[in-house]
DNA sequence: AGCAGACTTT
C-alpha cells in the first residue's frame, strides 16, 4: 500500500470506519508504526475519536503525548471533559491553557468552558475574560453567556446579555426563552417568544422543546395544541426532543391517548422517550400499562437509567408488589445509586411506606446519604398513611431540628393529617400560626387539612371561618367542609353548603359525594340522601364506587329500610366488600333483625374473616335479641380463628401533653389511680341503672372478668384520666381509633352524668358529645 | 487546511 501520496485520504476514511474501541485502538498502533503518533492533527482526531466512544482516560492519554499542542487540540480535550460532565477537570484544562501554554483562546474555547462553570463566580471571571479578549459579539459565545446566567437564577445579567448582542440568531432567542421557562417565567418566556416572531424568526425544534414544558406548567393547553400542530405543519416531529417534550406536555394534561400517539408515531426513540411514556402512566394512574412498556424497554435492549427507576419504584409501589419493590430496592444498590441522587432514594422510601413497609421505609430513609426536604415528606407521609401517626409527629420532629431543611407545602399536608388524627388540636394550632405568618394558610391544600383539623378536633367554627377565608373555586376545601359538618351530626347545614358549592359553580367530584353521603347518614337524612345519590349519577355522571354504596346502605338500613339497604346491595353493580357487609349488619344490629344480619356476617366473614370489629357487631346484635347461643357461637367462632385485634388505642389531651392509652393498659405512671376511678365511677353508675353489656366481650371468660375487660377499654381509661387530671367540671375530649364500644358508650353517658362534665368522645366515624347523661348521636352509632 | 463550539426533553 503506498502510503505517502494519498494518506490523508486513506486515514480520514480509516477515521470515519472507526465505529469501535477496538479498531480506534488498531488506528492508534497504525498511527504508531507509521511514525505519526507525534503528527498534531492526527493525534487531536484520534483524542476527539476516543472521547465520542466515552474512553476519556485514553484521550487524555493522547493529549498528553502531544508535544506541540495547538488550540484545537486544547478546545478538544476541554470539550471532551465537558461532555462527560467532568466539569472540575475541564475547568483544569481551561487553565492550563491561559497559564501554561502559549495558544491564545478562540471562539470555540468558551462555549465549553461556560458551560464547565458550576458556580457564578467563575462564570463572571469568564464573562470579563471574554469581553477582554473582543470575542462578546460571537453568537455561540452570546448564547452560552445567557445559559451560564440563566443557570444561576441571574436573568438580569442573561437579558442584558441578550440585549447587548449586535447579532441574533434563533440560537439566541431560544438561549434566552429557555432561560425564563426554566427559571419558571412563563410570561417572560411567552413575551420573548413573540417579539422573536415580529421579527420573523419561525421557532425551530429547540424553541418548541424549550416551550411546551411552559405549557403544562401554566395550564395553557391551547397552546401546546397549537405548538403540536405547528410541528406538524413544519415536520419537527422527527426531532426526539420534540416528540418527547409532546409526550410529556400531554401527559401533564393527563391526556394519554395523545401521549402514546406521539409516541408511537416516533421513528427513533431515545430513553427519554421511555422514560417519558412510562412516567405518563405512572403519574396518571395506570401502573399496569406502565410495567407493560417498561418490559418492552428492556426487551428491546434499552437499559434503564436511574429516572425509569424512579418511575418503577412508584410503579410497583402502586401495583403493591412486595417481590419486584425488594429486587428493585438490590438493583439500586448495586449500581450506588443512592449516591448518585437523592431522587432515587425518596422514590424507594415512598415505595416502600405505599407497600405499607414502613420498617424498610424508614431503613432506607436513614441510610439517604443527604436528604432533601422530599425525603422528609416521603417518610412522614409515609407513617401518616399508613396510621402511624405518633411515628409521623416523631420524624417531624426530628426534621425540625435539621438544619438547612425548610418545611414546605408538602410537610404541612402530611404532618397536619397526623395531628388530626391523634386530635392533637394545640400542636394543629402551632402550625396554624406558623403558616399565617408566610400567608401559607390561603394554600388551597394546606387551608383543607387545616379545615380537617379542625373539623376533627372539635372545633367545627374554627374550621367555619377559616373555609370563608380561603380561595374555594375547587371542590377540594368544600368537600373538608361538607366532612367535617357532617361528623359533627350536622347534616342540614352539609346540604345547605353543597348547594352552595354548585350556586358558586364549583364542580361536585366523588369525594364531595362521599363527604355529602355520610353527612346524610349520620344525620338520618334519608330523603336527601336518597336525592344526592340519584343527583350524583345523573346529573354528574359519577359512578357510584364502594364508597358511595357504603354510605348508602349505611343510611337507609340506619333509618331502618333493611330490605331497601339490602336491594341495593344486590342490584350493586361492584362485588360488595367487606365495608358494604359490614354497614348492613350494623344496621341489622340496631334495629335488631337477627335473619338478615346473620346472612350479612355469612357474606361478610367470607371477604374479610379477620376484623374482630365485626365478631363484635355480631355478638352484640344477638345479645340485643337475647340469642344468647348466638353470642357464644360467635365467641368461639373468633377465637377459633386466632384472631390479632387491631390494638384499640384512646388518646386524651390534658394540658398541652397528648396521653395514649391501649387497651388494658397497665403501665402507665397513674395506673393505679386511675383504675381506683373507674371502680368508684362504676359503683355509682350501677347505683344508677347502668349494667355492664358483656356481648362487647369476646373473649369467653367469667362475668367477672368480663366486666374487667369492659372498664380496662382504652376509651374508658382516657376519660378516667382526664377526669384525675383535670379540674372538676372542665370539658374532656377523647380519641378513639376504632368504633366506641356500645358499653363504653353507655358508660360515658352516666359518667357524663355523674362527674358533670361535657364529654366529647370522637371515634373512626364521628363525634360523640356527652352531655347530662345523654349522647349528641341519640345512640345512633 | 485540518480539529473543536451554543440554545431543547423525562
Amino acid at each position: 500500500m503506498r502510503f505517502s501520496s494519498s494518506s490523508s485520504s486513506i486515514l480520514d476514511s480509516l477515521f470515519n470506519s472507526c465505529t469501535t474501541i477496538h479498531l480506534t485502538k488498531s488506528l492508534h498502533a497504525l498511527l504508531f508504526v507509521l511514525g505519526k503518533s507525534h503528527n498534531v492533527v492526527l493525534s487531536t482526531k484520534l483524542l476527539n475519536l476516543y472521547a465520542s466512544l466515552g474512553y476519556l482516560s485514553l484521550s487524555h492519554s493522547t493529549f498528553k503525548h502531544i508535544n506541540n499542542k495547538n488550540i484545537y487540540s486544547w478546545n478538544s480535550i476541554i470539550a471532551a471533559y465537558v461532555h462527560s460532565h467532568r466539569y472540575t477537570q475541564a475547568l483544569n484544562f481551561v487553565n492550563d491553557l491561559f497559564s501554561l501554554s502559549s495558544q491564545r483562546p478562540d471562539f470555540y474555547t468558551f462555549p465549553p468552558t461556560l458551560k464547565a462553570c458550576q458556580c457564578l463566580v467563575d462564570g463572571r471571571k469568564m464573562h470579563c475574560c471574554i469581553l477582554k479578549m473582543g470575542f462578546e459579539n460571537d453568537v455561540f459565545v452570546g448564547a452560552s453567556l445567557i445559559n451560564l446566567y440563566s443557570r444561576f437564577g441571574g436573568l438580569d445579567s442573561a437579558y442584558k446579555v441578550f440585549v447587548g448582542m449586535p447579532l441574533r440568531d434563533v440560537g439566541s432567542w431560544n438561549a434566552m426563552i429557555s432561560g425564563f421557562c426554566q427559571n419558571g417565567n412563563a410570561a417572560e418566556a411567552l413575551d420573548v417568544l413573540n417579539k422573536m416572531k415580529g421579527e420573523g424568526l419561525k421557532m425551530d425544534k429547540v424553541t418548541v422543546s424549550s416551550i411546551l414544558p411552559v405549557c403544562a406548567q401554566s395550564n395553557d393547553i391551547v397552546s401546546g395544541l397549537l405548538i403540536h400542530l405547528y410541528v406538524i405543519k413544519h415536520g419537527l416531529e422527527e426531532d426526539v426532543f420534540v416528540s418527547n417534550a409532546l409526550i410529556n406536555m400531554y401527559s401533564k394534561f393527563g391526556r394519554l391517548g395523545d401521549s402514546q400517539r406521539v409516541f408511537d408515531y416516533m421513528k427513533v426513540k431515545d430513553l427519554v422517550s421511555w422514560n417519558s411514556i412510562i412516567a405518563a402512566y405512572e403519574q396518571n394512574n395506570d401502573p399496569t400499562t406502565a410495567l407493560g412498556l417498561f418490559k418492552e424497554m428492556q426487551f428491546i435492549g434499552i437499559r434503564p437509567d436511574l429516572l425509569t427507576v424512579v418511575s418503577l419504584a412508584s410503579i410497583l409501589g402502586q401495583l403493591s408488589d412486595q417481590m419486584v419493590s425488594k429486587s428493585v430496592h438490590g438493583f439500586v444498590m448495586r449500581h450506588e445509586w443512592l449516591e448518585k441522587d437523592v431522587v432515587i432514594g425518596n422514590a424507594l422510601v415512598n415505595m416502600y411506606a405505599k407497600l405499607g413497609s414502613m420498617d424498610c421505609a424508614s431503613t432506607v430513609f436513614e441510610q439517604l446519604p443527604l436528604r432533601d426536604i422530599i425525603s422528609w415528606n416521603t417518610l412522614i407521609t409515609g407513617y401518616a398513611q399508613n396510621g402511624l401517626a405518633s411515628e409521623a409527629i416523631d420524624a417531624y420532629n426530628m426534621m425540625e431540628q435539621c438544619e438547612n431543611i425548610i418545611p414546605n407545602q408538602g410537610t404541612w399536608v402530611s404532618i397536619l393529617p397526623a395531628y388530626s388524627h391523634l386530635g392533637a388540636l394545640q400542636q394543629g394550632m402551632k402550625i396554624h400560626g406558623r403558616l399565617i405568618k408566610n400567608s401559607l394558610y390561603l394554600d388551597v391544600f394546606v387551608a383543607t387539612c387545616l379545615i380537617d383539623m379542625y373539623g376533627k378536633c372539635g372545633r367545627l367554627d374554627d374550621a367555619m371561618s377559616l373555609f370563608y377565608e380561603i380561595p374555594r373555586e375547587t371542590s377540594v376545601p368544600w368537600n373538608a367542609i361538607i366532612s367535617a359538618l357532617g361528623i359533627h351530626g350536622h347534616g342540614e347545614q352539609a346540604l345547605q353548603l353543597f348547594k352552595d358549592m354548585l350556586a358558586e359553580g364549583v364542580t361536585a367530584d366523588h369525594i364531595t359525594f362521599i363527604s355529602l353521603l355520610s353527612a346524610c347518614s349520620h344525620s338520618g337524612l334519608v330523603d336527601e340522601g336518597q336525592w344526592c345519590f340519584d343527583m350524583m349519577q345523573k346529573e354528574f355522571g359519577i359512578k357510584p364506587g364502594l364508597k358511595h354504596y357504603g354510605c348508602m346502605v349505611d343510611l337507609l338500613g340506619r333509618a331502618g329500610y333493611l330490605e331497601k339497604a339490602y336491594s341495593l346491595v344486590s342490584s350493586m353493580p361492584l362485588q360488595p366488600d367487606a365495608s358494604i357487609w359490614g354497614a348492613l349488619l350494623g344496621a341489622c344490629r340496631i334495629h335488631g333483625n337477627v335473619e338478615l344480619g346473620t346472612f350479612a356476617s355469612s357474606r361478610l366473614l367470607e371477604v374479610d374473616s379477620d376484623n374482630v370489629g365485626y365478631y363484635v357487631l355480631l355478638s352484640n346484635m344477638y345479645a340485643n335479641v337475647g340469642k344468647w347461643e348466638g353470642v357464644a357461637k360467635v365467641r368461639s367462632l373468633a377465637r377459633d380463628r386466632g384472631l390479632t385485634k387491631t390494638p384499640g388505642w384512646s388518646s386524651v389531651v390534658v394540658g398541652s401533653i397528648i396521653e395514649v392509652f391501649y387497651t388494658g393498659n397497665q403501665t402507665h405512671p397513674k395506673c393505679i389511680e386511675i383504675y381506683n376511678e373507674l371502680r368508684v365511677l362504676t359503683a355509682k353508675m350501677k347505683s344508677l341503672g347502668y349494667v355492664p353489656d358483656y356481648s362487647f366481650v369476646l373473649q369467653d371468660v367469667e362475668e367477672d372478668e368480663k366486666e374487667q375487660i369492659l372498664t380496662s377499654h382504652s376509651e374508658r381509661l382516657a376519660i378516667a384520666f382526664g377526669i384525675i387530671s383535670t379540674p372538676p367540671g372542665s370539658p374532656i375530649r377523647i380519641f378513639k381509633n376504632l368504633r366506641v364500644c356500645g358499653d363504653c358508650h353507655n358508660a360515658t353517658k352516666y359518667i357524663s352524668r355523674i362527674t358533670e362534665r361535657d364529654i366529647v368522645v370522637r371515634d373512626s366515624n364521628r363525634f360523640h358529645h356527652f352531655k347530662d347523661g345523654m349522647c349528641s348521636c341519640g345512640d345512633y352509632w
